[in-house]
RNA sequence: GGGCGCAUAGCUCAGCGGGAGAGCAUCGGCCUUACAAGCCGGUGGUCACAGGUUCGAAUCCUGUUGCGCCCA
């Protein structure tokens, strides 16, 4: 006995030995310049301050799958890890802990707060990156970055200050989407709209000078008539075509608005065909608002308090608070028609989930349009995909991202936050113009004055994420690593952002790179609980990967993962799925413990091509097995099918290599002869090392420690191991094949006997009748197997074999095999279980004469399809005649 | 309102033009010296519904129903 192996796996001993020796061996940094060709992915950077959830477990195993093995298979990988900002979320974090403490970030100024974020973020930045490695990613820690660091700080700033010189980077005063919980702007993307039930008040305003006489407008948002400026009619309606340049009342102001005629915003099929119109706080009464030159009445503070431009009650009130005083006093002063109750669509923020303020104010824009010019951001980054120097895996997603960029608006990349880079712009309080430039500057580029001051907003998170495929390889300067990298291999990250990330990341790396920023982006589905609910805090389904690396081990979550990712469907995790894999785990190192078991210290490893003569049959067939299974493997990969890498692995290793080939290597393990013992031994390693290097991608840890006991080792590492290929030296094909009549005997010895109640410990007679000589001579092949693993005691194998007496029956494709039961066989049930197979294999027998008798089928079909047609004609007859003869000879 | 996706075994899902599959669950039998986190053997399906194309449809097309997602 060479290695003594604990007798199941344990995760908590093993995964801990290895992480600290692969990152300090060096084998998961990446060359700068090197011989081999580069491979490169960059890690879609997780929040510095959140902690890892499921998510990012996918997306690691995931990309460090695709990573390994290209680094298995030679390439110069680099995959490069770190975190990002996340300005809102982290302001939002930092700023609830001082409240807690009862400081308003206000009260402690600007430098003094972000000192406060600056050390909230060191002291988690070393969670994430405690909780990343404890997954095993093979990241090049060395190249980490952050994108608030010095390197990527001035890329942003060159990336504003080059864009803004092209022209495509603008100020401009518009209707925005406001957060009065933020109390920042938000990009269309950050608002989400959500199904809210409402109401529709109809308010009448009296017509100034006709008593008695209103127009009803109707409103989902009453409080904002404080700020109404005019009512706006369709000219060629009659109910009111006589108002148009006359004048209205506004109920609770005390202020008269004019009746206008707006063709586009009054539509008169709707509702009472009036409207009011707010231009500071809707879109279209913006829109409205210009046309028509109206006055604009911003009625709202930052936090959607009513500030002064309303009457003196309502100011300071929150809107919904406002808003139910404002029907209160319309309706006591009769102003109120009635109510309809409604569901509509509310934009509401994502982050916070308060809905959101329409609100006029100044922001920073990038200029994204016209689509279909190849020149505007939007329109590069469309004809990168169009030209196919992109490719979108699920392809399905193609169509996603041009239908977004080709209906886009301008990207407002500006947010009244303090955590996130400065924008790097300054206002002239002497001529107004605002300077913008890399260096700060001193004086006004414009008037040289020196009262400028820097503007105070800060750049959405996304601008800069956007440049991380070349901003964390050097950019702007022109590094090697840059030129080696970029552009990188491919983007994997979910679905959920394509617009966000993986669009502005093209359109970025188009504009400033003038090349495409990767090659292909694959998209994984979201993780969902077992029942395929969204995983969230407040339902306290989360699975936290943590706890299940601690509890079932960091491979068996990985695995799971992997088999779980389908293309373009969502996964349901669960603790049983992951408990099943871990299963999977310590069957893998059991097989391994066996393996080692019977394997001497003083044993000469020779791979089986050395010995290909020496092959037995059991031999050529797991070996060919296997060569098929490496090339199934390596296609799953390339195709990005991990469900089918997965499942590929566990069905060989599980149901053909440890059911089967360990089990027909006992009697020669077992046996006398030294020569055959040695070969077996070493088909066994070489099967086990080329399965351990296969799941390596998937499951490192494991596939580490048992490889590093092989003797088929040749490296120091598994990580830096060959990845296997094929080897058609060893793929025995038809030979190989024909061993599966000895499994297919052996199942239906076990089946009958089964079936019986033939105790498994009791040895049978058995009689074994192929169908051809050629299956005669296969099937004797087996013989030590049949009777080993069908506990036969004599057997017989003959073509012209009579039946035995009392005996069980079973057939396979190529044999109809009896088991003799004496005494214990009950007939009625016996003759019921044929009948039942006979039954089964008569309707697919129907089927097909039926299709073959079809004159259609034979003129249409492909020869092949015919000829296999036939060729199962023959084996279900082959089979029903054997059931048959056996069923009559029960029965009579 | 516009677009997309999904309906296959009790559950979770593969398969996507030529014999209905896997894992889990379930039932029966086994502590057989790698593994009881195991071994052996079973049960279980008008492939949502209705039309159509085809020699042939779970698979392609059209429609219906139900569920989900995205955009406005």
């Amino acid at each position: 006995m060479a290695r003594e192996l604990d007798k199941s796996y344990e995760h908590e001993k093993v995964e801990p030995k290895w992480y600290d020796r692969w990152v300090n061996a060096g084998y998961f940094h990446a060359q700068d310049v090197s011989e081999r060709p580069p491979f490169c992915l960059v890690i879609p950077p997780p929040n510095v301050t959140g902690a890892l959830h499921v998510g990012h477990a996918l997306t690691y195993s995931i990309q460090d799958c695709i990573i390994r093995w290209k680094r298995m298979c030679g390439f110069n990988t680099l995959w490069l890890p770190g975190t990002d900002h996340a300005g809102i979320a982290t302001q939002m974090l930092v700023e609830r802990k001082l409240a807690a403490e009862g400081v308003k970030r206000e009260a402690l100024g600007r430098d003094k707060f972000l000192e406060k974020v600056w050390e909230w973020k060191r002291q988690y930045h070393g969670r994430i990156t405690e909780q990343s490695r404890r997954l095993g990613i093979s990241v090049d820690w060395e190249r980490e970055r952050f994108t608030m660091d010095e390197g990527l700080s001035r890329a942003v700033r060159e990336a504003f200050v080059t864009l803004h010189e092209q022209g495509y980077i603008y100020r401009a005063r518009r209707m925005v989407n406001w957060s009065p919980a933020i109390r920042t702007v938000l990009s269309d993307l950050e608002v989400e709209h959500k199904e809210v039930g409402g109401s529709f008040w109809y308010i009448r305003y009296p017509v100034v000078g006709e008593a008695g006489r209103f127009v009803v407008v109707a409103t989902t948002r009453p409080e904002t008539m404080l700020g109404d400026t005019a009512v706006a009619v369709h000219s060629t309606d009659e109910r009111y075509r006589d108002l148009v340049g006359r004048e209205v009342e506004l109920p609770l102001t005390g202020r008269t608005i004019p009746v206008i005629a707006d063709d586009i915003l009054a539509d008169p099929t709707r509702g009472t065909g009036a409207v009011k119109v707010t231009p500071s706080h809707d879109p279209n009464d913006f829109e409205c608002g210009v046309r028509n030159q109206l006055a604009f009445i911003d009625i709202l503070n930052d936090d959607a308090t009513l500030n002064d431009n309303v009457p003196q009650k309502y100011r300071g009130l929150e809107r919904f608070v406002a808003r139910r005083a404002v029907v209160d006093d319309l309706e006591a002063g009769g102003y109120l028609e009635k109510i309809e109750p409604i569901t509509h669509s509310v934009g509401h923020c994502m982050r916070s989930g308060v809905m959101i303020e329409p609100k006029v104010s100044w922001q920073w824009y990038v200029k994204m349009g016209p689509p279909e010019d190849p020149e505007s951001i939007a329109g590069a980054a469309i004809k990168a995909v169009e030209d196919g120097r992109i490719r979108f895996v699920p392809p399905h997603w193609t169509a996603e991202y041009f239908r977004w960029l080709r209906n886009i608006r301008d990207w407002c990349i500006s947010r009244q936050l303090w955590w996130g880079h400065r924008i790097p712009a300054w206002h002239c309080a002497q001529c107004g113009e605002v300077t913008v430039t890399r260096e700060d500057p001193t004086a006004c580029a414009f008037c040289g004055s020196n009262r400028i001051a820097q503007d105070g907003d800060v750049l959405d998170t996304w601008f800069s994420s956007g440049l991380w495929p070349f901003s964390t390889l050097g950019w702007p300067e022109r590094t090697r690593a840059l030129e080696t990298f970029y552009p990188n291999a491919i983007m994997e990250t979910g679905f959920d952002i394509i617009f966000f990330w993986v669009a502005r990341m093209i359109m970025m790396g188009m504009k400033l790179m003038g090349d495409v920023p990767f090659r292909e982006v694959y998209l994984h589905a979201m993780v969902r609980d077992a029942h395929g609910h969204k995983m969230s805090k407040t339902k306290g389904n989360v699975v936290d990967p943590l706890d299940v690396c601690s509890q079932h081990g960091a491979d068996a979550l990985r695995f799971s993962l992997l088999a779980l990712t389908v293309q373009g469907r969502d996964l349901k995790l669960s603790l049983d799925t992951i408990s099943g894999y871990r299963a999977f785990m310590n069957k893998i190192w059991n097989v391994a413990r066996f393996v080692f078991m019977n394997l001497p210290d003083d044993h000469v490893w020779k791979s089986p091509l050395e010995s290909r003569d020496r092959l037995t049959v059991q031999d050529k067939w797991i070996l060919s097995r296997l060569q098929k299974v490496t090339e199934e493997t390596e296609q799953a990969l390339a195709d990005y099918r991990f469900n089918e890498y997965a499942a590929g692995l566990y069905q060989f290793v599980w149901h053909e290599f440890c059911d089967w080939y360990v089990e027909l290597a006992k009697p020669s393990l077992y046996g006398e002869d030294e020569g055959a013992k040695g070969v077996t031994r070493d088909v066994l390693v070489y099967v086990l090392d080329r399965v351990m290097r296969m799941m390596h991608p998937a499951t490192p840890y494991i596939s580490e420690e048992i490889w590093q006991m092989l003797p088929s080792r040749d490296g120091e590492s598994i990580a830096i191991a060959r990845w296997p290929r094929p080897e058609p030296a060893l793929d025995f094909g038809e030979e190989a094949q024909r061993f599966v009549s000895v499994i297919d005997a052996i199942g239906a010895i076990r089946s009958v006997r089964s079936q019986n109640n033939v105790p498994p410990s009791a040895f049978v007679d058995a009689v074994i009748r192929p169908s051809s000589p050629k299956g005669a001579e296969s099937i004797e092949w087996g013989r030590e197997f049949i009777l080993r693993l069908g506990r036969v005691q004599n057997l017989v194998i003959d073509v012209a074999a009579d039946r035995p007496g009392k005996s069980g029956a079973a057939v396979t494709g190529q044999a109809t095999v009896f088991v003799e039961l004496g005494g214990v066989i009950d007939i009625d049930e016996e003759v019921a279980r044929l009948l039942k197979q006979v039954e089964k294999l008569q309707v697919k027998h129907d089927q097909i004469t039926r299709k073959l008798a079809n004159p259609s089928f034979l003129e249409k079909a492909p020869v092949e399809v015919i000829e296999e047609q036939e060729d199962q004609k023959e084996e279900l007859e082959g089979k029903l005649r054997g059931l048959k003869e056996h069923l009559a000879s029960l029965q009579g």
